[in-house]
DNA sequence: TTGTGATTCGAACGAACGTTCGACTCAGGA
DNA sequence: TCCTGAGTCGAACGTTCGTTCGAATCACAA
């Protein structure tokens, strides 16, 4: 009986995966709420009752959905960033292993992105927990580039908040036909993001007039 | 009879306009899909059956909802952007725009961004319709960025989407006590995105400096 | 073969859903 | 005074919701 078996929160059953697939698709196709059992029943091809032997309840089914996906970005990332000590490469690791996981796992992605706020109580805690820490991942990369002289003096907050706020939005205009992969997806986005918080000062020093140079330079310390 | 006296779409009384209000309230905090007619009912004190005197559905709710929040934004914008030419000013405008109404009226963009594709027939259509208008005139922006040498080779599409990802997921983190309003952020995304699609290898040109004193003025205005 | 625990499901539960209906109030014109 | 129509609402409609329960089936050890 999986439920005895395992440590409540892990997976365990491939028959509780293939429910937690179809789930992430009908949950990503009508909303959490919007969705009922009764359809994932359908789209999963077990009985209305049989899916309450696997699963306690409709909210611990995204519970479970929410946190293995947390899990597996947020440790996938950490083994790529290991030996990593460039900023850069690391901001870019970042992004490309997010949209990686994003376009493989989109009816997951969206899931998370959109059903952020519907879980309560523990389910609830634990979720934020891990997507605090995962917040927090970005956030050190972003103070790293900073001291190493590749960031702007601005709000690391909204700075990396825009971040994941361009790699979450995906799931609203991806069309896997029509736009590019993860690859070029996170080129663009890590360059866009690098260009953005990038000192203009220093980066163009190289070949600005000093006229321009003194512009920029109030410019960064204006908005910081 | 409201329904009578308006041409369908438009919104006349001023019960309906409260209505509204705290339906936006409502579906924010619930989502559209887990929001009751009878939660709108309590919020707005107009009793079960009264809602329906004013609204002929749940569904109708939502689109009047969103459809009057394109409409105001969208027509505040192009009123701002008369007579502006710069391209770079022209996309802080834009961003200010949407930042500024975000800010002012967080459950209406909220239920904006959240139930995107919620609306079904003709409904869905007419959102649909005011919205690409919406991201063709921010398209027509980034065209004008490059033209004038601000903006790199890069997918527009990409760009562009990645700039509106950066303000609408604020609604998922953005706390007023905490957080800058609409002017710091809207100076922050604005120079983020500028320097983000910038052309690199032009830094040291003129164009560069002209839109870095765009930004400082801007910035000075923020902060003074 | 029998027994046992894992697995599955049809049928039903009470509650909540969006919507409708008919009756009521009330202000203003005839 | 009576009538009309805008505005309002309590009560109910039929449907769907998440969840439960008890019985049936299954694989396999004794």
């Amino acid at each position: 009986m999986p439920r005895a078996a395992t440590p409540d929160s892990r997976i365990a059953s491939r028959k509780l995966e293939m429910i937690l697939r179809h789930s992430a698709r009908v949950f990503a196709e009508k909303g959490y709420e919007g969705a009922s059992i009764r359809d994932i029943s359908r789209a999963s091809g077990v009985s209305l009752s049989g899916l309450y032997y696997y699963v306690e309840s409709k909210q611990k089914l995204l519970y479970l959905i929410q946190i293995y996906t947390f899990r597996t970005i947020l440790s996938q990332l950490r083994r790529k960033l290991e030996g990593v000590s460039d900023p850069a490469a690391r901001l870019r690791i970042l992004v490309h292993n997010h949209l990686e996981y994003f376009l493989r796992h989109p009816m997951e992605m969206k899931v998370l992105a959109r059903e952020d706020d519907v879980l309560a109580g523990e389910y609830r805690k634990e979720v934020a927990e891990i997507k605090r820490r995962y917040y927090g991942t970005a956030l050190e990369i972003f103070e790293e580039l900073r001291r190493a002289g590749q960031a702007r003096q601005l709000n690391p907050r909204i700075a990396v908040l825009s971040l994941f706020g361009m790699m979450n939005w995906i799931h609203t205009w991806h069309r896997p036909q029509v736009d590019p992969q993860a690859e070029a997806l996170s080129d663009v986005m890590s360059q866009m993001f690098l260009h953005g918080v990038m000192n203009g000062h220093r980066a163009a020093s190289q070949k600005l007039s000093s006229a321009a140079r003194g512009t920029l330079k109030v410019a960064a310390r204006a908005t910081g």
